[in-house]
Formats: C-alpha cells, structure tokens, sequence
DNA sequence: AAGCACTTTCTTAAAATAGTG
DNA sequence: CACTATTTTAAGAAAGTGCTT
C-alpha cells in the first residue's frame, strides 16, 4: 500500500522489480552530478518515490554469477579491470567496487567461521589424547606401585629366612594383574578412564559469532 | 584512491494476523 | 473452518560512512 496519493508508481516499480530483476537495478538514477556522499534517508510512506527516489537493488542472477566467477579468480580487482567488468554488466563501476567489497567480506567471515571448527574439533581431539594418556599414565603407575609391593614381600620373605612352602596364600590377583574395568570405570581404545576426570563431553565453547 | 569495519537501508520470503464467506 | 489479503519479522544483499594505509 502506497501513502504517497501515487499508488502507481509504487506497484509499477514493483512489477518492473518483479519481472526485470536485473533491469531494475539499472534503474536507479546512477546518482548524477559528482555525489555528496550524504546518509541516505529512510524511504517513508510519505515521502514521494518515484524513479528518481529509487535506487539500485538485487543484482540479476546472470550478473552475479559473473562476479562470482570473478571472484573465483582474483579477490580484488584493478581500477581498469573493475571498469570493464562494469561495462560488461552494465553495472555502475562503484557497484562492482561494493560487490566485491562485500563479496572479501563474506568470505572472510565464513573463512573465520571454517577456521574455529577446525580449531575446535582439534581441542577436542587434543583433550581426548591428554585423557588417554593421562590414563595410560595412571595405570603405568599402579602397575609399578604392584610391581614394587612384590619385591618387598618377595625381599621380606628372603629376609625371614622363610624357605620352604608357606601356607599363606599369595594372592593371586595383584595391580598388573587389573585388566578388566571395574564397575564406573570407562573404556577408551582399550584404556581405562577413571570417573573423576576427562569430562569431554561437557566442555563449554564460547562461540565467537554464534 | 582504495580497502576495511561497521552501519544503514532495502528486498524478499515466510510467518503471523485479520477479515470475510 | 478455510481461504485470502494484509502486516510483521528476520535474513541477507547493496550501499553509506568514517577511518587507515
């Protein structure tokens, strides 16, 4: 709906827009004289709008996708080059300049967005290796502590000069021979992760841009 | 002059809401 | 309720502004 007593020129436009998406864009004044770059104002319903309110808008697919191959091929375009380009779209050389403005700017921000997933899933990975390791680390260490418990009562017994059979009953289960998981403990790529640590799955991110 | 970061303006499509038979 | 018309909203693109190199 139109405030402007011209109900015309609105839907006219909008027809235009509709059926001529690159065309339209064309149709904005290409802002005449040397511009005074002045904010422009917000177009209010009661503000007249005919053609010369307009300006530019969506670019024609056709359009876009030569810039985009462009861009595919070099980010930044020499003056002259961007000249071209402009003429072969029939694109105001300033829009080109915008597009591709633009275009760096995108681009960088998904690029940025790729590199702290990247970075993200490497922390994981990192934290799930300092995990299995810190285990394996745990475990080498009740293996030596075994290990040494054996030598005392092996030296102890040496010491009491206790040849002979004993009827004590050696345990047969000793630390190194702990291979299977107690009750809570979690397995990992064949190690054992006790309870109390490596809560990967809990790690809180602070997302950037999200 | 050209690029960049940040911001504003505008378009568009989809969702929400209102009006009507 | 079902359908249509209108309004609101959000996302994304084009362009403006001010600053730096």
């Amino acid at each position: 709906m139109t405030m402007n007593g011209n109900p015309f020129v609105d839907d006219e436009l909008a027809l235009i827009s509709e059926l001529f998406p690159g065309t339209y864009a064309q149709l904005a004044p290409p802002s005449q004289e040397a511009k005074p770059r002045r904010r422009r104002r917000r177009r209010n319903r009661g503000e007249p709008s005919g053609i010369t309110g307009m300006k530019k808008r969506k670019l024609s697919q056709v359009q876009v996708d030569i810039l985009e191959k462009r861009f595919g091929e070099e980010h930044k375009l020499e003056s002259d080059r961007k000249d071209k380009l402009a003429a072969e779209l029939e694109l105001d050389p300033r829009q080109v300049a915008v597009w591709f403005q633009n275009r760096r700017t995108r681009y960088k921000s998904k690029k940025l967005e790729e590199e702290y997933s990247q970075l993200k899933s490497a922390y994981e990975n990192a934290v799930i290796e300092a995990c299995r390791l810190e285990a394996e680390v745990r475990k080498l260490k009740e293996r030596l502590a075994g290990t040494e418990n054996e030598n005392r009562r092996l030296s102890e017994r040496l010491d009491h000069g206790g040849g002979g059979a004993s009827n004590s009953p050696v345990s047969s289960v000793t630390m190194m021979d702990h291979q299977t998981p107690w009750p809570g403990e979690l397995v990992y790529d064949g190690v054992f992760f006790p309870e109390s640590s490596c809560i990967v799955d809990e790690m809180q991110w602070v997302a950037p841009f999200m």
